[in-house]
DNA sequence: ATTTCAACGATTATCGATAATTTATTGACA
DNA sequence: TGTCAATAAATTATCGATAATCGTTGAAAT
């Protein structure tokens, strides 16, 4: 509907473009539904210049498709690429994992409470809650590996991982994927770096799906 | 079908997008040096908005920044930067070299020619001509990995290091740089893919700039 | 019934102009 | 002088409208 307050602090391409990554996170906009300017730009009640603007940082974070002269439409990963975003992702964090722990950074007491606030989140099955610590703790040992372009590189994917993925897990599950931090945290805290390097790369890859071949 | 004169239009905002890149490449913008809207717009004798749609696409590249409500500059990309930069793209040189091993792809004969390539363009003394097929070279094994994602990541960090070093090496260190792609193709060639994993490895990190701590 | 293709509706690409924001300039005042 | 607020200039962000493009529809031709 009409615009009630506007809040003029963030750009409107921005917050344009929050939202509807919020709709395609939420599943709210399913994989392969179109998105068309000028009704976008009528519902926020903006021109198509914001919305255009919006939808090339979508793009730009992998979220959603264009095709020139055709328009774009909320991205569809096949279960094959998942796998390969999988696999990437498992060597990129491993190599941060390696280089976080040879850095030496404490950081065994934020991981562990990372951990809890996800039990937390498991124990009320809030599987939102608990998806956001989960990207927190892989982020916070990625950032630390100082490299500000692995951080990037993970950032990107793990945004597509996440928007793609709309898995929701029962309290069991929620609660061993979160114990199973626990062997990382101890591995960076020993600071045997090989050994933190192979134990982030098995993690990750206890995650990703099966191949359907 | 087949219309006579099939010339596909690209749009203004891509030709603008190309011009701009390789000026960029070219050094003629360097790094730092702002990009004003209007004044492009001018030049190429259209409105802001492909303009601005053309700075986007430079943006999600990497290859310039932009500040809101500031405007975009040619990004400056520090020599730490950069090293990370070649840290990040070793290991997943390295994976992807790895792989297109296990897949025991034929491509021996296809990079043979492309060192050959790059040892006339050496003789020549044409280093744009060289970087051209080094990239080539390093683009087939990746692509060869199949894995499109690993593949989209590598070709956004290759771009950056390409437009952020500005390098020209005399003729014996092309020549000698192109040599060093021989043991890469035969460890391929080999299948021995935990080799062709560390040469790959080395071979990225022998070509990053020194660490000016 | 099938094919062709012109006209139409829907949508994206671009335009020219205005509003909002940042940066530079000026001039009063201590 | 030097500081600082007010103003002007430059530039980005957004607007509303038009042009270009794509997909579809339906009637004419075979």
């Amino acid at each position: 509907m009409a615009t009630p307050n506007a809040l003029p602090r963030i750009s409107l391409s921005q917050q344009i473009k929050d939202q509807l990554l919020e709709r395609i996170m939420q599943g709210e906009l399913s994989p392969g539904a179109r998105l068309i300017e000028l009704k976008i730009a009528a519902e926020f009640s903006t021109s198509q210049a914001p919305v255009r603007e919006a939808l090339r940082e979508l793009e730009a974070m992998g979220v959603i498709e264009t095709l020139p002269n055709k328009g774009a439409r909320v991205r569809t990963i096949t279960n094959d690429e998942l796998c390969q975003l999988y696999d990437v992702r498992a060597q990129l964090e491993a190599y941060a994992t390696q280089l976080t722990t040879e850095n030496g950074v404490p950081l065994k007491s934020k991981l562990k409470e990372i951990v809890r606030l996800m039990k937390k989140a498991a124990r009320e099955e809030d599987s939102t809650a608990f998806a956001g610590h989960n990207s927190d703790f892989h982020r916070v040992i990625v950032k630390s590996s100082g490299n500000t372009v692995l951080l990037d590189l993970w950032e990107n994917l793990n945004v597509q991982a996440r928007t793609m993925t709309n898995v929701t897990r029962s309290r069991r599950n929620l609660m061993e994927l979160a114990d199973s931090h626990q062997p990382i945290i101890d591995a960076i805290a020993s600071g045997n770096s090989k050994l933190a390097n192979s134990l982030a790369k098995e993690h990750v890859l206890s995650n990703r799906p099966k191949s359907t071949i």
